[in-house]
DNA sequence: TGTACATCAGTGAACGCGCGTTCACTGATGTAC
DNA sequence: TGTACATCAGTGAACGCGCGTTCACTGATGTAC
């Protein structure tokens, strides 16, 4: 216990990767103001004074957190497993995915964070660009290549995904919570049928 | 300034409403933890020591601004002049609506910070309620009064316009914010025509 | 390759501040006669 | 109706606590020769 010295530069990167990695958990699960600095670095195994050698601010590293997440969850969805449209609503309104946002989507779980932060505040771009971005993988993984533009129609699906998962979650306990899930699922997948 | 003594019964009963209602429109914008009890009380036009008079916790007053906000919702959709179904989208989906979370619809602006309070918290109660009783409104806009159970239909409308809302707002400032309302909007009045 | 020293990643105390909650106090309201 | 006094709604200082951020310090890492 209380090692000090200097770490490596090779350390020091892993340590950075380390706080972005969890704080980006951290976030999703209890909100972007209820989760302090020290339990970051805490989390991280480190203690709170180093922070500011990493980062600028807790603004800063909320940026980067979400960009994070939201690149992790196209990864996901590009490379692992989730190939069609039907798998990706399965698994978006699981109730593993409602009952764990630390490692679900960040754009669901941070979406009233993002609102009530001042429209300056850095985590605004990297949000929007993920809402957008994830809009382009639904129109993609129903597309036959043929209309490339975003359309009414994805924006209405992730629409009611979102909201389904977060009435869910915030009815979680109540049997209504379970009802969300199943009959968006079923309004989506009869959705993705219709031409258009 | 600095008024003292003993206020009257019926005075303290109306600056305990005054309590519950301002801070109704507080929690809505600025979410259960961004507004202080300082805040409340310097809201309601008095001090922050009074406070525990009125409430056992700030946690009780959670539930009873939810309570309220959530009923005049009701009352604003019954009697007002909020009559079918579409006219309802169109007010619950508007730009004002959006921009004014103070003195829109509690289930969508509090769906986060209701889900991150323990489930033992006493906003859960009425939050629940609250969810049970839109779908209700919902269901009976459209219903010719033959079926009385909420329906899948019932549900998913009501995660699509909870979900575009949240987006749209938490996307504001581009030009995607105002195409979820407007997506949501029409694929609403589509299903609404639908029968079942 | 070895030595001397500068660098700087991480530590932990400290900063000013605001939080929810408590409490002794004030003095107008409410009540008893 | 008028007087004497108890009640208690609201005030503002104070409580312990945790926040984001700063900074003097430590000592292993990185570098120069």
């Amino acid at each position: 216990m209380a090692r000090t010295g200097r770490v490596s530069r090779e350390q020091s990167e892993l340590n950075r990767n380390s706080i972005i990695a969890t704080s980006s958990q951290l976030f999703r699960e209890r909100g972007l103001d209820g989760v302090s600095v020290k339990d970051i670095m805490a989390a991280a195994g480190l203690t709170h004074g180093g922070f500011y050698g990493h980062f600028n601010s807790k603004d800063e590293l909320e940026a980067l957190a979400c960009e994070q997440a939201l690149k992790g969850s196209y990864m996901a969805i590009a490379e692992n497993q989730v190939s069609d449209f039907p798998q990706l609503v399965e698994r978006y309104l699981s109730l593993r995915h409602r009952d764990c946002p630390a490692s679900g989507c960040a754009i669901a779980a941070l979406a009233t964070d993002v609102q009530r932060k001042g429209q300056d505040k850095p985590i605004h771009e990297p949000y929007i660009a993920g809402v957008k971005n994830m809009t382009e993988f639904i129109k993609n993984m129903q597309s036959d290549g043929s209309d490339s533009t975003i359309g009414d129609k994805h924006l209405t699906q992730f629409a009611l995904m979102a909201g389904a998962l977060m009435l869910a979650r915030a009815t979680r306990g109540d049997d209504i919570s379970g009802r969300f899930l199943a009959a968006a699922k079923t309004a989506l997948l009869e959705m993705a049928e219709t031409k258009k």
